[in-house]
DNA sequence: TACATACCAGGTACGGTGTACGCAATAGCG
DNA sequence: CGCTATTGCGTACACCGTACCTGGTATGTA
């Protein structure tokens, strides 16, 4: 019951004792190194060590395990989220427009990102900083704190989860060792081998007509984050003031 | 160069030679019990063969490697979205609604099928089933094939990104082993540091104000998906039907 | 200044993982 | 009745996370 078992509350650097060596930043700052250039399935404890010139051991006296390796990969990164300079602009939409585009970048810069922090309770710094500049910019429009949440929640959820499945290919790719061409040659044999049955009259539409006006991932991004603003919108015009999102109980 | 490199083109019967123990839905039968059960990390090509009463290797037979039975789990339980029985509906976004409520029953019952479903390229037969049907809702609307990739792709994105979300927390807590009251105490007396600061006034509301009208995950899932199925149906409908949703190029 | 204390560094070891390889047993075709 | 493709699976290897322990070091206290 030491009241420090959470690593965002542990102090970096205690009274007594020796100094470290190294700091939690270049231990976050290395790891991200490995699996920018390597893979998230490339960073262990020694491969990690290795990179800070470290015993492998000697990390854990920097962190309680792997888990908390990844907790600081995901909070230094979501820290690219949110430039220091930049003022949110005026617009509610505007603004979460913004930060879904920003998330879009930086977790494409680094694809390991985006499965590792949906699996996970985000509570680092610049995740609170993030939630705060989310919530900020839905001040003074009358909403309930809940139904802040709510709607901050469903822009991540698709912001997410369409970077998700756009890097689950490339990754895929990566994983395996395959080339686009190889993967591209047994699904599209296996597809043909469903269409070929009859059962698949859409499928069969799409191997023939699609690409023809290929959308790129950028539009199909925008189209899904336009539409979800567009939607909220109307729903916050609707009610006049006095009622606001999915707010029950 | 057999042509047999992909898993579902891959006969599970071959001609010659003794007849297998055991069929491919067994081996994705035991191993979606085990993580049921135990959670994915429990999964290891020993522990799944000592389920089936098979020697460790003996898989290497069904299946190229553990990537592989990743496959047929998620396979086998994207089959359990679609009810064979039920007529979707006549309206496209009440068929995507229902579809999307499916979906996140059978991800709920299966809580590792998110973060693995999100992580790969889906190719095997439910999901062509599941991209089939899902096309078929948006047949005579006037799109293109590309348009309706694109508009089932924003909804599948919302959809899995806000389950995620949804499972992160007690995902959390059951791999770390942690109770929910350790956790909050831990997340809470950080929260609280940064508070008093002074620089998050939104946090600070959240921990005063939230809960008072605690919004529940099924409502929040229902507003997310309503407002970006609204916000398509306006796009559809500002559009006489002469041109589509994000297309480009 | 001397010492106790609290911390750092990291080697060794253990139980687990995925899977390459090889060999014996078997079922179906000619 | 072989021939051969295929199955079952034991062994072995490299690698993983991390518990435990020893030894050195910087700091607070007397």
């Amino acid at each position: 019951m030491t009241g420090h078992e959470n690593l965002w509350m542990r102090p970096e650097r205690p009274a007594r004792g020796p100094r470290p060596s190294f700091s939690r930043a270049a231990l976050a700052q290395a790891a991200i190194r490995i699996a920018d250039a390597e893979g998230l399935e490339a960073i262990s404890m020694r491969r990690l060590a290795a990179e800070l010139g470290a015993g492998t051991m000697s990390l854990y006296r920097y962190v309680t395990g792997k888990d908390e390796v990844f907790d600081l990969m995901v909070d230094t990164t979501v820290g690219e989220y949110l430039p220091e300079d930049r003022r949110p602009p005026d617009d509610w939409a505007d603004g979460l427009r913004l930060l879904a585009w920003q998330v879009r970048r930086t977790t494409l810069r680094h694809p390991w990102l985006a499965p590792l922090a949906a699996g996970r309770p985000q509570t680092g710094p610049n995740s609170a900083r993030l939630l705060e500049t989310a919530l900020g910019m839905l001040d003074g429009l009358g909403l309930s704190i809940d139904e802040m949440l709510t709607l901050v929640g469903a822009v991540f959820a698709y912001v997410n989860g369409y970077i998700q499945s756009e890097l689950a290919e490339v990754e895929g790719l990566r994983r395996t060792g395959l080339t686009l061409a190889q993967r591209l040659a047994g699904h599209l044999s296996y597809i043909q081998s469903l269409i070929a049955t009859g059962n698949y009259p859409m499928l069969e539409r799409m191997t023939k007509e699609a690409g023809r006006e290929y959308t790129a991932a950028d539009d199909r991004f925008a189209y899904g984050l336009d539409r979800l603003l567009d939607g909220i919108a109307a729903s916050l015009r609707a009610r006049g003031g006095s009622e606001g999102p999915a707010s029950s109980r």
